[in-house]
DNA sequence: GCTGCATATGCAACGATTGGCATAAAGCGG
DNA sequence: CCGCTTTATGCCAATCGTTGCATATGCAGC
């Protein structure tokens, strides 16, 4: 329910190919919804023969033919509609957060080496986030509306991999005081069930 | 690849039925890993088929049976090796974000309400984790280590919303910047496909 | 007494997503 | 000139996830 959402919000910009809308799909909106290059391709059919995109076969000297496709009057007022529709929150899947869950009966030191990985791709993209903000986003109250857009994904981008960051040095120590000094024993104490969230 | 994971893991602190299961999903695991009663029992079922949990039918006097799951053997073996595994970065599911990549195109308000929204989500998130933090969690350094694992995830439960709130604030003042005094004119400048992230 | 909520489990249909594979040609480096 | 990567599109199978529905009972509140 949100695939084609995103298809028709990068098809805005301009008409593309499924090959284009992919590779963008890594640089730009797939910061914030992931998708490959079958589960685009598929989509555009559906979207065409829903009549939400219109493609155009371009063929090309010596090369495979290309399939342009453009928004549809329809198409863009579905997009219409759907922006105005009221928005789910995140769906989270944070597979790191589960096996913590395992702490106790799992080794630590497994954890710790997966921490430390995590910590080294927030660090990676906090530069990559941050140099891009430098370069095109000097300063955000000129913007342009579309520009302004881009400039919060990247904003919260940047946001969110910091707290990460500070996660990441807490857990290390907070995982790692386990390893050494510690006799880790006894775990089942009292407690029925202590709850953590939602 | 990991509900069954999830399950295992919830089932490590002692066994359940799939009720149950579904309902802590919704207060401890499920904080990063979001299921449904449907989809609990079907992977219940699947994982009793691969010898990886064992249901034990309990009958109860005018009310449903239950049947409660414990791990195997197999399965505690199944856990270990997946908690050793290399994890995979977390997948981000945003529509909020993506709507936003539609500024320009669509009336400023309509987001202005749905970020709004979030915002009011956040708070009410935070004040629930800070409260459940200093309820269960005043000492992080004198937990039992399974306690830490929790404790982490709450802790970052935490630091997101805090993240997610300052942006809320940004966003707020930069979108809503576009609704009263600005003409709103002239979109298409120069840019060839000012990048964004990855 | 009716309504709604909580307990407790499940099926069926559909849609979303992933992974493997296939085709086809151009350009590049060794 | 051989193999690798890039451009460009697509099928198929399997799994994962969501929505709607069904069943059965007990308890609390109106």
């Amino acid at each position: 329910m949100a695939l084609s959402h995103a298809i028709l919000v990068s098809l805005l910009d301009r008409p593309q190919t499924g090959y284009e809308l992919a590779k963008r799909f890594e640089r730009t909106v797939g910061f914030f919804w992931k998708a490959s290059h079958q589960q685009i391709y598929q989509q555009l059919h559906k979207m065409a023969a829903q009549g939400l995109i219109d493609g155009e076969t371009v063929a090309q000297a010596e090369r495979p033919n290309r399939i342009v496709y453009a928004l549809t009057a329809d198409g863009q007022q579905a997009l219409q509609e759907w922006v105005a529709t009221p928005t789910a929150p995140p769906s989270v899947k944070e597979e790191l957060l589960v096996k913590l869950f395992a702490l106790g009966e799992a080794a630590p030191e497994t954890l710790l080496r997966q921490i430390a990985a995590r910590q080294g791709l927030h660090r990676e993209r906090l530069a990559e986030y941050q140099a891009l903000r430098e370069q095109h986003y000097p300063q955000p109250s000129g913007l342009k509306p579309r520009q302004r857009g881009r400039y919060l994904g990247l904003r919260l981008g940047i946001l969110l991999e910091q707290a990460s960051l500070a996660w990441c040095a807490e857990a290390l120590e907070l995982v790692g005081a386990l390893d050494e000094p510690a006799p880790r024993a006894n775990e089942n104490a009292s407690d029925g069930d202590p709850p953590l969230a939602r």
